[in-house]
DNA sequence: CGGAATCCTCGATGATACTG
DNA sequence: CAGTATCATCGAGGATTCCG
């Protein structure tokens, strides 16, 4: 797992662009609840983390994501790529072999969310010492 | 709280403009369990929502947030703003008055990871419906 | 009003064991 | 190998109460 190594150079400077600007537009208000419920599933600590090493491996068996994905169970790793192949995020093709033999890859919809995230990386990449120093400063702070 | 209302059009052309592009580049391996870290975070349920209604409305008192962000409690509602706080992501201002006034606002920086979520909004607005067709179709095939 | 403190519940997740 | 099933845990988060 790489991170943000897995964006070209084009998306990160159209990405780090728009992140000098500023607010609003409109839009219907009923989409709202909606997009929250898609973000909340789709940015979960594991649906991320599969979604780099298959952006970056390309086509993957079932065990080689487990040991990509450090730390993970199987019991998530099931679940996770369950929910993202239900959501269109990734395709699961099982081969009639034995041993059994599963293969996962991302489709178009999958790949576009992790370009998607690319501004969110780069965010988090920019400001990381903003952050930390932050954090030092509130907890120096309050421990008085 | 009107969601992706409140990024501006400049915005949104630029952040779809990134959206249709594909990987990688290069970048420091140690970054990707910071960068996670803060993702995680940041990324949470009420952290979005309390920056939205903090981008939208500006300046807020407290109450006024409790409001504006539907189904948040009192104990979420102050934790995740100490969390926003500590990440240096919104100023709290007290003001010695009787009965308490407490204001919040967004700072520089969490005016900035507002507008990285943007190209997450315009994802999820842009394949709600491809997402819920593939949900409903691999339902249906579920259930035989 | 703006919290802090307490208690309590429930769901997400991990560990383990079994199977086609 | 790629799961499914079951049990156990642990902590996030809600409800309630009290306070400056």
């Amino acid at each position: 797992m790489t991170g943000i190594s897995s964006f070209r150079q084009a998306d990160i400077e159209e990405a780090e662009a728009y992140l000098d600007r500023e607010p609003p537009a409109e839009i219907d208000p009923r989409l709202e609840p909606l997009v929250n419920e898609i973000i909340s599933r789709v940015a979960d600590k594991w649906t991320m983390l599969i979604l780099e090493v298959l952006n970056e491996h390309g086509v993957m068996r079932f065990s080689e994501i487990g040991r990509a994905v450090d730390g993970i169970s199987q019991k998530m790793l099931t679940q996770t790529l369950r929910q993202m192949e239900r959501e269109g995020l990734v395709t699961r093709t099982i081969y009639p072999v034995v041993p059994p033999k599963v293969e996962y890859a991302l489709t178009p919809l999958g790949d576009s969310l992790g370009r998607a995230f690319c501004g969110v990386w780069l965010w988090a990449e920019r400001h990381i010492d903003e952050i930390e120093s932050a954090r030092a400063a509130f907890d120096a702070c309050k421990d008085k």
